[in-house]
DNA sequence: TGGAGGCGTTGCAAAATTACAGTGACTCTG
DNA sequence: CAGAGTCACTGTAATTTTGCAACGCCTCCA
């Protein structure tokens, strides 16, 4: 391994702009911070900024790229005799049970959403975002089961495991953004959950079993 | 003036690199510190600590920049009425009359002078920054008095100036070697210049007096 | 309504920093 | 005494960062 000096100030410097500017916009609002605000607050050029995130929105939603993964994880570390649904009712059940880093996205969930709700730039990137973890998912499920290119199953089974969660992530948004407290929700979100399950067809409940 | 993200960050990663080199000198010794320590510790390449400083003594000598026009300095700010020479006597004195920071160059005078010591690569410097003070010396001394090019003067008279500090800080940094007390050692380099006035001819003593 | 100014974004040349390899002098060691 | 190793230092190409100017979109204001 033996990270060179180059690739670790990178690590770095890209570290520390998406830190100071999700402090930036935690504090002030998405809007209320320009890009050079960010670019003098990290001792960077805004080309720097740039150069590490394509646009602005990119700064806030960057500590989102492993949530596209999340799902995909969740899945493909089920457990023996398990299926894909049930890992991921499993794993979500004790993220949200773990109240104080709510969902496991970070700390202050009601403030990060709260800068989104805010930013109609950023609301958009949260579409394309579903997109992706939809995306993630489906093509999880193709490997896991070795499903034909045009067999159409994963991607609706896909498609349903991703609306779990983004359900659940949507009620506590919603709920936190209220002025709910946060063991409230998370007690809710427990219930919400039981619910989805049992609105769950047994063709997904049971696809995408672990073999063992 | 503004002076832009460019040129700060490179004062600052020149000075990073000085400091730090000066702090493992002081506390190692300038032969048990590689050129590669010193970048380690500065967090920069090899070649960065090159393209600051010319040759590793440069990196503990690097604040006697100012040393070198120091006596130049001191001639230029004569009072009206006043020799080169007793300018430099009388700024000498003041110097040495506030010991702490003894000689102005730095805090800690006798472990820096004690490094120096040590290394013979750093000694050998030394003298050729005698050289650099004499020429900034005479260099003055030329631009106060208007001296022809071709006038012996200047260059006789600089280099008693230049000899009374050396002389000065040759014993200083002597009896601060052999262990004296600071303030013992500045009584008597109080002392010495006495000494070193009277030693004086009168050609020196009144040359270059500043009108007025 | 039109112009001035702020902001996100891009492109390009210059400057700073790094990686890599190499040279020469020196020390140590078998 | 040969060879391996360390260290100061240099050269060169690649990478990163910066400075500068520009564009388009938008808002504000006269």
């Amino acid at each position: 391994m033996a990270e060179g000096l180059r690739e670790r100030k990178k690590r770095e410097t890209k570290q520390r702009i998406s830190d100071i500017a999700t402090g930036l916009f935690l504090e002030h609002g998405f809007m209320a911070v320009t890009v050079a605000d960010v670019a003098e607050a990290a001792d960077v050029s805004v080309n720097t900024v740039y150069n590490y995130f394509p646009a602005k929105e990119d700064l806030f939603l960057d500590r989102m790229d492993g949530v596209t993964q999340r799902l995909a994880r969740m899945i493909r570390g089920r457990d023996r005799g398990e299926s894909a649904a049930r890992a991921v009712l499993r794993e979500l059940r004790q993220d949200i049970g773990a109240v104080s880093p709510a969902y496991g996205l970070m700390d202050g969930f009601d403030a990060f959403m709260n800068v989104i709700e805010h930013a109609p730039p950023l609301k958009a990137r949260l579409f394309h975002l579903r997109d992706q973890v939809h995306e993630a998912v489906v093509a999880t499920l193709r490997e896991e089961t070795g499903a034909a290119a045009d067999d159409p199953l994963p991607l609706l089974v896909g498609g349903q495991i991703a609306w779990i969660e983004s359900a659940v992530v949507g009620y506590i948004t919603g709920e936190m953004t209220a002025g709910r407290k946060a063991t409230t929700v998370s007690r809710e979100a427990l219930v919400l959950l039981d619910e989805i399950e049992e609105l769950l067809g047994e063709k997904v409940l049971t696809y995408a079993v672990r073999e063992g």
